[in-house]
DNA sequence: TGCATTTTTGAAACCTGATTCAAATACATG
DNA sequence: CATGTATTTGAATCAGGTTTCAAAAATGCA
């Protein structure tokens, strides 16, 4: 009735060989290099898991909702709607700082993935929908009580704020990001009427390099 | 002295490579499908451009050079600088028209090659290095000659616009282009001060699935 | 026609990673 | 301590995609 005692945690490799994919992504992350940060064989990995595919729907899966309760945290947060829209904004740079400048791993996703019907590339997909409609929202309040400057549409907007995001990933991924991601907030935050240019700080930490042979 | 004749064209067996490279990314194009879409057998593939990482180099190289000398002779053009900046940035939508809203090569390529010291991943940044140099001359030149609305530095702009180009890779990518790519353009322009909202006309051309069954 | 040269063909060999599985191990309980 | 159960271990196996290569084919020239 009582076995040999798991010997690791379940969430703590999960974490970690999310770290790997994030770092990685899914066919560049071998499964060698998951267990050995993961800290476990072969067959631990498999009868936990399922698979390597579906270690990474769990990986991605534990990022989805770290990222969207973040973001659902801070836009339905007390204050002003176009606030909260810029402090997520402002989120950004932080989170990249706090990552290593490794993008987001939903943008990742969905260039690895297509626009196929892949359950992950799915997922992805989803996520990003609901997280613009979600900022959607936001703008619409925003606009409704008057604070949004003229000449946008909140739908216009959202998308738009979206598409820097995954520009951002690329961005981080070519090596420029501690140089280019306050600039590229600072620039949101115009878009949004905030017109003091020195308010964002350069980033604090330094970038990885996203060591590769093939 | 003269021995069997080449049966294909380098060139257009390069374009059709560059082709599936681009709807597929490197790793997940295979062999079997580049060789199907070039006409020819893999002895042939081989001893013309190497192996499949060089035949990726050669298609990339195909793609840079296009996408350089396009946006060259836009932003050069005569006229405003200002002006050419926005037919550049109009121009984006129509190159995604043109090509099934694959997004762009560099970005994939960049996401896929990260920042390790792969060749192909260098000359990817260089790429976009050197037109966002190319961007922020004209931006520069822009302002200098007071067409650019207040708020703006050329250098935070030029790496913004570049970022914005990214994201729309990915956007492109995620099958929402079509339905996104106008508004991305539209909210561009209005950073350049056009404010003539309905510009822009919808996508033409219908966006095409990624196949994939990883 | 026979020879030299170059290209094509595609099956076989090769590689690189992902996955399996039998043996070993660790624990609780009777 | 013997037994039952769950987990770990890592070598062996498997799968798929890439690459090679010997044979066949196409051409010009002597």
């Amino acid at each position: 009735m009582v076995g040999r005692p798991k010997k690791f945690d379940e969430q703590q490799a999960l974490a970690a060989a999310l770290e790997v994919f994030w770092k990685r992504g899914y066919e560049a992350a071998s499964c060698e290099e998951l267990l050995e940060a993961m800290g476990i064989n072969s067959g631990s990995m498999y009868s936990t898991f399922g698979d390597k595919k579906a270690l990474y729907e769990q990986a991605f899966e534990l990022y989805a909702n770290d990222v969207f309760f973040r973001t659902q945290e801070i836009l339905n947060g007390p204050g002003s709607p176009l606030e909260n829209v810029r402090t997520w904004v402002r989120g950004w740079q932080e989170f990249q700082e706090e990552h290593e400048c490794k993008g987001c791993l939903v943008s990742h996703t969905i260039i690895e993935f297509g626009s196929s019907e892949n359950p992950v590339g799915q997922r992805a997909r989803k996520l990003i929908a609901d997280m613009q409609a979600m900022l959607q929202e936001k703008l619409q309040d925003a606009q409704d009580l008057g604070e949004l400057p003229e000449g946008h549409q909140p739908a216009d907007l959202a998308t738009f704020f979206v598409n820097t995001a995954h520009g951002m990933t690329v961005v981080a991924r070519s090596g420029t990001g501690e140089r280019d991601i306050p600039g590229i907030i600072r620039t949101m935050l115009v878009l949004l009427g905030e017109n003091s240019a020195n308010k964002i700080k350069p980033m604090k930490q330094p970038t990885i390099d996203f060591i590769s042979s093939n």
